[in-house]
DNA sequence: TAAACTTATAAAAAATTTATTAAAAATGCG
DNA sequence: CGCATTTTTAATAAATTTTTTATAAGTTTA
């Protein structure tokens, strides 16, 4: 199912947008400042941004060139005012569409899909550019299978990697070690899970500043671990 | 230089369009029937198309359907009634942007050069098509099929020089021995890929300084190799 | 606060993967 | 066909990752 990000401050306007689009079966997630925004759209999570143009914190001119920066999924650019959306046309901030308000959702919709189908279309099953996950000084490359913290590069083994990568995948979200084993190992644990504590354990000291204080990965006493987003 | 094709009827509009754009450095042909913009558009020698709708012969609809059974070519389609554009739109017949008539030149050659970025931004015409790829000390002429390292040839027999030049082609990006062994002996690799290891080898001891501390080829443990940019 | 339980840490042992080498097989060319 | 070259196979060595194990440290609960 795709997913699409709203990153909207009227919350009236946000919530009328995600009531259509999950009409269409669109899975629809909301932030409402620039900042919040630019971050979640960075996490690599969504296929479609609608991005409002005044926004408190950063606005979405920058919020706009900053997800160009890494991401070339689709990016609606919304505003109130006509001569705005001819200003931003121009500066080729590569949006890939612009809407003027207000509009009828059945037309937002029809864009959104417009756009996915595009996407679909040009960028195919081939190489997704898409694979570059971000949160905070955390930077996965997936292809490359790379990762940055602060911009300095940290070498991971396979194993270490890939249970990064899906717990980044998948922040806000607590999964029991048995879940982690399953879903890293491909195979049910069988007794011993010890082997994914000591892959936390490493991947925290290549990624956090203090191991005691993880701003990442948390521990969650007798449950799990969780991705902080 | 970008090849824009006009599909319009109206010659007086077609020219309009055709000075704009040619000002904005873009080479420009026109068709004034459906049938002929077919023909050419499917011809592969234009990078955009401009459709008016109503055209004799084949009308707009039909020409934009049968362009992308076959071309993933950006499409703007252009009519006089903002009804049909509505119409249209809601049809999926994967136009890539619509506009209504009557619209300000310096607005079309704004679209023009958003659609080509995109096309460009998403699939790639970056440097794919060269013939030449240099790369720190490392040069490759392919149609030559000849290996310079420092300025000095080494030879390469056709496997080693296929596989160096697919991973120095597609850098920083990590590939199984069984996606290397699929693209250089198009075949499924069914068990052994053994063959892999022993030609990147023969491919490091041709253009590493040091094969122990490969510049060029990394191994990625348990996952494969990755030409480092 | 002590007991019970869970996670963190560290180091070694085990398992896996790749590099290297050499020989065998296949291919291409005169 | 026979020779030279390329490619593959196979066996061993070397390197790296992963798991195990033991112990320490941190939480929760009664």
């Amino acid at each position: 199912m795709s997913k699409i990000l709203i990153i909207e401050d009227e919350e009236a306007i946000a919530d009328l947008e995600k009531d259509y689009l999950e009409l269409s079966d669109f899975e629809v997630a909301i932030e409402n400042t620039g900042d919040k925004g630019l971050e979640t759209a960075l996490s690599g999570k969504f296929d479609l941004v609608i991005l409002d143009l005044m926004l408190p914190g950063m606005d979405g001119f920058e919020v706009c060139k900053k997800i160009r920066e890494e991401k070339n999924i689709p990016i609606i650019m919304v505003s109130a005012k006509k001569d705005d959306i001819d200003k931003i046309r121009g500066l080729g901030l590569g949006a890939d569409d612009y809407m003027t308000k207000p509009f009828s959702p059945s037309e937002l919709v029809a864009r959104v899909k417009a756009h996915m189908a595009r996407y679909d279309r040009l960028v195919g099953s081939s190489q997704k550019m898409n694979d570059i996950i971000e949160i905070r000084g955390l930077k996965i490359d997936k292809t490359a299978r790379r990762v940055y913290v602060n911009g300095e590069e940290k070498i991971f083994t396979t194993k270490e990697f890939d249970l990064l990568t899906f717990l980044a995948e998948n922040p806000n979200h607590v999964y029991s070690k048995e879940e982690l084993f399953r879903e890293i190992w491909d195979m049910d644990s069988i007794g011993d899970i010890a082997t994914v504590t000591v892959h936390i354990k490493k991947i925290r000291e290549k990624i956090e500043f203090n191991t005691a204080k993880p701003q990442y990965i948390e521990t969650i006493w007798g449950v799990g671990y969780r991705f902080k987003i």
